[in-house]
DNA sequence: GGGTTAGTTGACAGAGTGGTCAACAATCAC
DNA sequence: GTGATTGTTGACCACTCTGTCAACTAACCC
């Protein structure tokens, strides 16, 4: 049924990094399309606009790292330290981009909202989804953790907002200083939010 | 000595709303000068360039909201008051906003920092100067709160820090949810981080 | 008044923006 | 092969973008 191609995945693949490492407003779809080797006409076939192709990106990287994550939080592993790794994975992974770029380039998700929540509300919405998702693994491994009896009881699902609020803010300080250090305790930190014991707020 | 002007400051007014309530990308110079009322060719008399204005828009955003942090922190006031303080006003802050534009907008620093950080050093370096101050006024709070024998001793830098990372988070979850309910129990969650009694992690 | 300084104006430039379109090419089913 | 379908291409449109500039004007000092 006619040919095929890649030239979706490659758009989508080149406006993620793009827009991830930039920002929304400052990529062109004429940059995009260099990037990942298309021609603008092969653009505005698979995509009606700028933002839906944002809006596609942002999913499609999720659902490419959702393997990742749910290895992070199997139940087989103890929930405290499915949160430790998380946040341990999280601040290698900007190390890693730091290294790459010269910069902390944050969280794709939390960039995306902070710049368009008030333009955009497709790409709010997407990135009010995948925000939730991640929340929830973090409440099914709160949830674990007062189960196994790691941590006192509290409300699973508040907690982890208030878990997701303190990585959500690192990371915002860690790109704005551009020092990927302001990562490294992170984990410490989130324990100690959910009263694990061992962690102290004396950093 | 030549005719006098408030061009400036009507522009810098101007491009801190407009930039705040959408982005800095989304913005355009002659949209600033006609909010603010002053020509482009003025605009240009006054800043070298959208990106100075900006610059010189959070300094001066900055240097109006000083008194109102002052009396926020003053040594007058129990230090966890203080802290329960600036968390409601910054809630009440994005209540309003929400109420006249419809969006939650956030904070305009840490928009700029997410926006802007990788793009634009001088931005990127005003903002963390920026957020150093406010961490300042988080850590005396919680440096007189341990001397007041309110919280357990802990190091009141880094639990500065701490705190202030779970305010941004709160802000971003808040604009990307488009709900300043988000920010209802925002002191709560402050102090119970640095240890105050009679807080719970439990909404 | 004259001179100087400070600020204003509007037209303009040059590049870049998101988005369109009609003609064209590759692949499949038959 | 033929025809239908799927994808590609590059020119093109109408705007908008930041930034420039020379001519002009208002206010002050003397």
């Amino acid at each position: 049924m006619g040919r095929t191609s890649d030239a979706r995945e490659k758009l989508l693949a080149a406006a993620l990094n793009l827009i991830w490492s930039s920002s929304y407003g400052a990529v062109g779809v004429d940059q995009i399309c260099e990037v990942a080797g298309v021609k603008k006409g092969s653009f505005y076939y698979f995509f009606a606009s700028k933002s839906e192709l944002a809006v596609a990106a942002y999913e499609a990287y999720w659902q490419a790292k959702l393997p990742d994550m749910e290895a992070l939080f199997s139940s087989d592993i103890p929930p405290l330290q499915r949160l430790e790794s998380f946040c341990r994975v999280g601040y290698e992974a900007q190390r890693q981009k730091f290294e790459e770029f010269g910069f902390v380039v944050g969280c794709p998700y939390a960039n995306a909202g902070s710049e368009l929540a008030t333009l955009d509300p497709r790409i709010r919405v997407k990135t009010q989804e995948i925000m939730e998702r991640v929340m929830g693994f973090i409440e099914s491994a709160v949830h674990d953790a007062v189960q196994a009896g790691d941590i006192p009881p509290l409300n699973p699902k508040s907690a982890a907002r208030q878990v997701y609020s303190v990585i959500l803010g690192d990371l915002l300080r860690a790109k704005v200083e551009n020092n990927p250090e302001v990562l490294a305790d992170l984990g410490t930190t989130v324990l100690h939010l959910i009263g694990a014991p061992n962690a102290c707020v004396t950093g």
